[in-house]
This record gives C-alpha cells, structure tokens and sequence, in this order.
DNA sequence: TTGACATTTAGCTATATAACTAAACAATAC
DNA sequence: GTATTGTTTAGTTATATAGCTAAATGTCAA
C-alpha cells in the first residue's frame, strides 16, 4: 500500500497532472504523443511516466516499438482520489486549454506524427 | 481556485500528512504540540503549516500567546480529496501509531506541555 | 544481419525544498 | 515600561527533483 504522502508526491508536478488530464480524456496515449504534446524531450517524459507508474496511477503496454499508457483501474479507495482530479482538472482553464491542443497530435498516427517531428528536427538545422 | 498538482505538492511531505493526520483525529491543536509531536523545531513546523495554510487546507487563530490550527471546511470538490486522505491515512499503520504518540501530547494543555519542554531543555544541558 | 528508430537509463546541472540556528516579532506577566 | 515566552521570518546547508544530452536497450524492416 503506497502512503498518501507518496501518492501525492507524484501528483504534485504539473508535467505529471498534464499526462493524467490527458489520460483521463484518452483511452490511451503513446510515448511519442505525450512527449510531442508536452514539449520535453523524450527522455523527461519518460521519467514522468516511470514516476506515474511507480505510484500506480497508470499502466503501459508495448506494441512493436510503440509504448501505450493509460490509466489504471483504481481501486476502491483511490477512485476517490480520481473523482477528485477529474473535478479539479475541469475547473483547470490551462489544462482544459492543453487537452485541446493534445486533440491535434491525437488526430495523427505514431507514425505520421513521428515522421512530422523528424522532418521539424531536419529544418531547424 | 487552486491548481490539483499545486495542491498535491502541499500533501507532499510526510511531515504535513502527519499534521492532516492529527487534525482530523483532533479538533484543534495548538503550536506547540504540533511542533513537539513532530519533534521538530518550531521554525520547521510553522513552515510547514504555513503552506498547509496557503494551500487553503487549514486555518489558525489566535489565543492569547497561543495559535491553535484545525482543518478548514472543504468546499464539495476538495470533501473527496478529504475523504481519500482519510481512508489512506487510516489504512497506514505508521501514521495509525503516530496518532497514539499524539494522543500523549495533547493529554496535556499547552502550558503544562511548555512547562515539561523547558525543564526538558534545562536538564539536558 | 544490419541499420534505423522509439524508448529508457545514466550522468550532469540548475532549481526547489526541508531541516537547522539565530534573529525578529507578538503577546502576556510583572 | 521591561522581561519573558511563544511563534514566525531570515539565512544557511544538504538533499531531492526536473530538465537536458548522450549512451544503452529493444524492436522492426530491408
């Protein structure tokens, strides 16, 4: 059982609460996605996602060389929790704001997606 | 309206969660048990009610030489929070044994309490 | 099998935070 | 008023964390 102090602690960044918002809109987010979205490299994101999965917030699964997360079932006690981050992330007009723009890199494939960012990183050298 | 990771990073510390702890088992408490339950300095203690406090979690008032701290009544939104933390902090058997160690302290009135802490202070040098 | 590419891990730096001590502030008691 | 005492603020130090880049790992595809 992790101790509410813990699981706080992992809520307790704004990158973090970004990928749960973005989660709890979307059934599931690949690495590449969340990264994209964020603006952070990969490296970041991929520790924000370590931190989430440790406190048991969420899952991953792989497919091919794709990495999907998504939330986890909570238990009993914990869908409290959720209750009240979806009510807060709601009230939020910055992250209601960034799940729009989330929306935009929703609506490309891994693939597309990633082939757009490598052509940006072509341009801008 | 505070943001959830904001209000997350003020649950963030064991020492708060303690604090939570005991002032949901306890109407009020005064400075001076908080601070030697916790045993740690007054400075250290203030501090950390002091972002309870900017965190809109609790409130203070003023008796005499003497600030007393309870919970302060959530809005809807922030009762399921409150709820989920005293569910998890019930099912914490550290915090649990922690709340016995209080239960001693606040046997006493603050200035019985005071009186031992001096005489403490002026035997052990 | 080799090469390309997505993700994670390692190592680094800058910033944030928790603890302490000492000084400042606030209120009571003489 | 002045002394005393409880609490907070300032200033310091040690540790923790978020971000980066570069190297390592794992997977697909030619």
């Amino acid at each position: 059982m992790i101790p509410p102090d813990e699981t706080c602690k992992a809520l307790a960044d704004r990158n973090r609460m970004r990928i749960l918002t973005g989660l709890l809109n979307h059934n599931d987010l690949c690495a590449c996605q969340i990264n994209e979205w964020l603006a952070v490299s990969g490296a970041t994101a991929s520790k924000h996602l370590g931190i989430l999965i440790r406190a048991d917030l969420i899952q991953s699964r792989k497919e091919g060389r794709w990495v999907f997360y998504k939330m986890k079932k909570a238990d009993p006690i914990n869908k409290k929790l959720m209750l009240w981050i979806k009510e807060t992330v709601s009230g939020d007009p910055d992250l209601q704001r960034d799940l729009k723009q989330l929306r935009k890199v929703t609506s490309c494939s891994p693939n597309k997606l990633r082939e757009r960012q490598r052509k940006e990183a072509a341009a801008c050298c």
